[in-house]
RNA sequence: GGCCUCGUAGCAUAACUGGAUAAUGCACUUGACUACGAAUCAAGCGAUUACAGGUUCGAAUCCUGUCGAGGUCACCA
């Protein structure tokens, strides 16, 4: 509708006004809810060119669109805006397709690979609240993809080696007296965390009795700046401690060169301890109803990405420095000089990034690679972005960054040091708890059996929290109040999960097949709103896949649920005047239903038919 | 300090990517269950879009400056 009409007005302009017009330049936008008519040319740019008064402008192409589109019933100008009504009839007719159309908004297969790599965990940690933003816009993401037609690979990279794993390891040998989640009774990534914590603690003990000692005294004296206190010092010093003095310090690295020199015993206990990270991350993934096409670990990556670098080295694109360092100059794209391989020959982050990458084109042929990573790191993968190109990857300018915001608390940052850090399960098991209360509350479950009640609960929880995350514009930092993700009531995922439950229960009610409504002509305003909502969708859909964002999606799912909860009240379904309006009343609601499911769908959201 | 984000009612978020009187929810005040499900609906209260300039017919949105918040500037990942 929007070409056609962008189509007649830059005919008209060119050949009444002698004035050439680009049809896709014509600014045509929905009409404001609060003003009559449903499509809107903005006049001013032609009001001014051609030094026309735009009442009279608007009014000869209102009056041509009238005759050429059928469809169009009305207009009227205000100020500068040709404001186009269209007919009750063309609206049957989208209801129509609509409701022809099972896979609406879904497009045919285009044949192009698209990977997306999210969730990507630290193995020495559980997951938590940042994850969850990350895994819920990844996987959203993903499915919004695939929905526009693509082929979607959902992949993470598991950061499972390196010193921090080696603390574990240590403070598991060394404290753990043999125990294991089963006989802990304690999840595997929670296990394994809480050695992470004990080496942290233990390690601060140790150090703090050194600073007290005469041998911390020695090097304080000698090391120390001018006017630098002793707690600024040891502050600065605590990296450099851990790699000269400290005894767990010492034996973490040593687990770390075993590790790297292959020692069966260390690499056996690393196999044992990142199982059961492994067994506990799937746990919570498959709690939050996500899940993966493929798996990288970086054990097996980091050292990849070296042939590269000497393939830009003989290219021109890196230089070597006298100490043998590999570096890019990015100085031309506004960024810094960029190491890409250490001095002593080994990788950094940057030089297995290349690596990565290239291994993932080589495997899977993706012209479109997709990083869910946070916005800390937009500085990195700008650089990634910009050598990749350089080397020549025909992918490069398929590669994007989806940068997302932190998550803040209403207390401020979340900090693991202190304690506030939002454990991912402990936060799922709280929506939960509410749920079943709100749920126990209303009753309406009750007939059911414990299974379905608690399949339905899990549901209605899932909803409120992935919705509460998902609404926020992905780049945006947000605030997550516990307090509010546990609200089922305004602006929420069971809200509209409710909206979904009353067309399922009228549906129920209703006996026998839905007979034709051709009869029924003159639509409500409330009915009238639906559709155009309806058909939305579409380009809610595109638009959230050019921006690599679910939060439109998000908001139109609301929007339409509110928008069914007010023709609800404001309309007799099942005891409409006629039986027209009836059928196409019900018509109107499965076709409400069928979007709203399958929009909520793509965000992982699943509907429950009561609650 | 350089570079990159971001400042919208008490709070949390929108604004079709430059369009009309800045929208929604929470909180607060009212009203609507003998009604196809009230996790709902209707009404009210609440904003100089951080501030100051500029561009434009038109700015929350673009440009400049100021103030404020965060991130990043590792031979860590």
């Amino acid at each position: 509708m929007i070409t056609e009409l962008q189509t007649i007005t830059a005919r008209v302009l060119s050949e009444k006004f002698d004035c050439p017009t680009e049809p896709s330049s014509v600014a045509v936008n929905l009409t404001k809810d609060d003003i009559e008519g449903d499509y809107t040319i903005v006049l001013f740019p032609y009001v001014k060119r051609l030094a026309k008064n735009p009442i009279e402008l608007g009014n000869l192409i209102g009056a041509d669109i009238l005759s050429a589109l059928p469809s169009a019933k009305s207009f009227n100008v205000l100020k500068g805006f040709l404001n186009i009504s269209l007919s009750d009839d063309y609206y049957k007719t989208l209801l129509k397709g609509i409701s022809e159309d099972a896979d609406y908004g879904r497009r045919s297969r285009n044949g192009k690979k698209v990977m997306v790599e999210f969730s990507s965990p630290n193995t020495n940690k559980p997951l938590h609240l940042g994850h969850i933003r990350n895994i819920l816009l990844g996987w959203s993401v993903s499915q919004i993809f695939d929905e526009m037609g693509y082929d979607v690979i959902k992949t993470q990279i598991v950061n499972n080696r390196g010193i921090a794993i080696c603390k574990s390891m240590l403070a598991w040998s060394e404290f753990g007296e043999g125990a294991t989640p089963e006989s802990a009774g304690v999840k595997g990534d929670h296990f394994i965390g809480k050695f992470y914590v004990e080496f942290e603690t233990k390690f601060k003990e140790e150090y703090k009795a050194w600073q007290e000692n005469d041998a911390g005294q020695v090097v304080y004296q000698e090391s120390k700046k001018t006017d630098q206190s002793q707690e600024e010092f040891f502050k600065a010093y605590k990296n450099t401690y851990f790699n000269t003095h400290s005894e767990l310090g010492g034996k973490s690295k040593e687990i770390l060169i075993k590790w790297e020199n292959g020692d069966k015993d260390v690499l056996a206990q690393w196999n044992m301890m990142n199982d059961w990270v492994y067994a506990g991350f799937n746990q919570t993934y498959e709690n939050m109803g996500v899940h993966f096409d493929s798996m990288y670990y970086e054990s097996d990556t980091y050292l990849l990405g070296k042939k590269h670098i000497e393939k830009g080295l003989a290219d021109g694109v890196f230089y070597k420095k006298e100490d043998g360092s590999v570096w890019i100059d990015l100085e031309d794209q506004k960024l810094d000089q960029k190491l890409v391989l250490r001095s002593d020959g080994t990788s950094v982050y940057m030089t297995q990034d290349i690596g990565t990458v290239e291994q993932r084109y080589e495997e899977t042929g993706a012209e479109r690679m997709i990083y869910t990573v946070a916005d800390e790191q937009d500085y990195h993968f700008k650089a990634l972005f910009a050598i990749m190109k350089k080397l020549g990857a025909p992918y490069s300018d398929g590669l994007h960054h989806l940068s997302y915001g932190m998550v803040d608390l209403p207390t401020g940052k979340m900090k693991s040091r202190e304690g506030t850090v939002v454990d991912a399960d402990v936060l799922m098991a709280e929506v939960e708890e509410e749920a079943r209360a709100s749920a126990g509350e209303r009753g309406e479950l009750s007939e059911l059996n414990e299974k379905e009640q608690e399949q339905i609960i899990d549901r209605i929880a899932k909803a409120a929290l992935k919705f509460f995350i998902l609404r926020v514009t992905a780049k945006k930092r947000m605030v997550f109040d516990p307090k509010e993700s546990l609200d089922m009531q305004g602006q929420t995922g069971p809200y509209i999960q409710n909206a979904y439950v009353r067309i399922a229960s009228v549906l129920r009610k209703q006996e026998g097949k839905i007979g034709d409504h051709s009869e029924y002509i003159e639509l409500k305003e409330e009915e009238l709103s639906l559709i155009k909502e309806l058909a939305k969708y579409p380009d809610i859909l595109e638009s959230s896949a050019k921006h690599y964002d679910p939060s439109n999606l998000a908001n139109f799912c609301y929007n339409l649920a509110k928008t069914y909860h007010r023709f609800y009240h404001e309309v007799r379904i099942l005891t409409a005047e006629t039986e027209a309006a009836k059928n196409f009343r019900l018509d109107l609601s499965i076709q409400v239903a069928k979007v709203l499911k399958r929009g909520m769908y793509l965000m992982g959201i699943e509907m429950p038919e009561r609650m």
